[in-house]
DNA sequence: TTTCCGCCGGCCGTTTTCGGCCATTTGAAT
DNA sequence: ATTCAAATGGCCGAAAACGGCCGGCGGAAA
């Protein structure tokens, strides 16, 4: 199965979105490892509709003006890691879980670090809200994005009014 | 969150002043450890508001004619450090105190020895007077600066003209 | 006796260390 | 190819170690 990209600018650096057939597959940082995320064949397509109109979202993300994703999502993974990234997509806005607390939720209680390394696996950065998750402690711990960017987002989602 | 620094001469050797966005951050010796104060990444800016108010109160104080600091401060710690150095600033010029008597201050009369921890932590030298706390039988017992420096600023503050 | 000094134990926040946790990956051996 | 053992993380909680202390005690010197 082949999927579509395309590039587009943010506050965070340019981002590749990527489609597969049933939704969003990827959305990618700038200097993402290759390896972290691996999708089959890629071929550049800017005006496939689901990749408009997740960068119409993601605009209105930044902007201050959206709070909720709902571009339908392409997860490619093991199933744990599909549980894991569905788990995540249940956090709501400016609000934070630890890793123990999604390890929890899915039924795991005691595969944190397992549940760390599903979620350094999530394809669809931002959308599917993995900086969402920090350290039981308060620390943000890790982010393929880079921690600033993870601080970002989270300040991003506190900002009081819009 | 940035941090921006400016080094200058002192009586007591070079020291770096350094600015938050709220005030005065640090005021480290020369040769200080720096696990010992741990602040974000700091970039250069002698020319920064704070810092050149805070220069300017040093001298005053170093020439003898300055007795009470009122620079912002904008500490960096944890709750118990920053009420222990909150602690030292109502200590008055000229006066001293000793751990035990901090400890008693903030209401955690036995916490003496995390008072000294907490104390050996104090980024803002000179300004937040941790250098008036001494052992309850009258020794100097420690100092970041080393002890020369903090028998030097105690005697300073002796001279009795001025 | 009295004074002074050094050692000991208990005090308490912070930092560091240590295990145990478990799905994936990796690499070596069929 | 396939299988298996070993290593590897975006973790986390408990336990131990570590201080810019201090008061009490015993022994040695005056």
């Amino acid at each position: 199965m082949t999927y579509f990209y395309k590039k587009v600018p943010s506050p965070v650096g340019l981002l590749t979105l990527v489609a597969g057939d049933r939704g969003l597959a990827a959305v990618l940082w700038e200097n993402d490892d290759p390896k972290r995320v691996r999708l089959g064949p890629l071929a550049e397509k800017p005006d496939h509709p689901t990749l408009r109109e997740a960068e119409r979202q993601l605009d209105g993300y930044f902007a201050g003006h959206l709070e909720e994703f709902s571009v339908p999502l392409d997860f490619t993974g093991t199933e744990f890691q599909k549980e894991v990234w569905r788990a995540l997509t249940a956090i709501p806005f400016g609000e934070t879980r630890s890793y123990a607390q999604i390890a929890a939720q899915i039924g795991r209680p005691r595969a944190v670090r397992a549940v760390g390394a599903a979620i350094g696996r999530n394809p669809i950065s931002i959308i599917v809200p993995c900086h969402r998750v920090i350290g039981a402690n308060g620390d943000l711990t890790g982010f393929a994005g880079g921690l600033e960017v993870k601080a970002f987002l989270l300040k991003l989602e506190k900002q009081p009014g819009r």
